[in-house]
DNA sequence: TGTAAGTATGTCAATACTGACATACACTAA
DNA sequence: TTAGTGTATGTCAGTATTGACATACTTACA
């Protein structure tokens, strides 16, 4: 939706930010958590690969086991940087970390 | 490196850390680095391609028109979350966000 | 049984990231 | 020139994410 028509909208006393907006922004964040499903997963085969305990892991990218575990674990409080750096350190190829964007359908 | 092996040289007396873990990590680092500059030309490709201004995207993710400026000029304040969220947002399919991966050599 | 290695969960102070705001800059059309 | 639209940059208080720590659970092996 264009500015223009949102400030007309707004001018004729609409509320913007209805029912629409939020069923898309829900699919939005479907999406990425979709995604973020597929990171996870990858980092956890990677890691087991290549043979890492969640300590090794930790101390290759300064980071602790724990943080590896919530990682894994899919905790919220664990950011789509700190997956994607765990897939790199583990060892992950760009070509792996396609693959993972792949599964994401 | 394994635990077991830090433990070994921590124990002789070696400072763990060296220029070694350093260029390795920056390796890594860069990886990164490579990956976000590839995510965010596909936010300005595909945010033209639909048509958004920064504000209209702005509004699509509930961000604003300064975040949506700054993601583009690669500011580091900036995290991967906040621009494959753009992305997403601005229109782009997973094969585009797969593509945006692929160009990450 | 015990014990060692690996993993999971909760907490928290320090740091990083956020949207919002003000304002400057760039470009186009009247 | 002026106005309008779009983009860039700096700041900041509020919030999210971080590594570190303690501790509990799990699994395998002697």
């Amino acid at each position: 939706m264009k500015t223009a028509k949102l400030e007309r909208l707004k001018a004729a006393g609409w509320k913007v930010g209805n029912a629409e907006d939020f069923l898309q922004l829900s699919d939005e964040e479907a999406q990425l958590v979709a995604l973020k499903l597929s990171l996870i997963n990858a980092v956890k085969k990677s890691r087991i690969k290549s043979k890492l305990s969640q300590i090794d892991l930790a101390q290759r990218m300064k980071s602790s086991q724990s943080r590896i575990a919530k990682i894994e674990a899919g905790d919220p409080s664990v950011s789509l940087d700190l997956i994607v750096r765990a897939l790199i350190a583990s060892g992950a190829k760009t070509r792996d970390i396609q693959a993972a964007f792949a599964s994401n359908k």
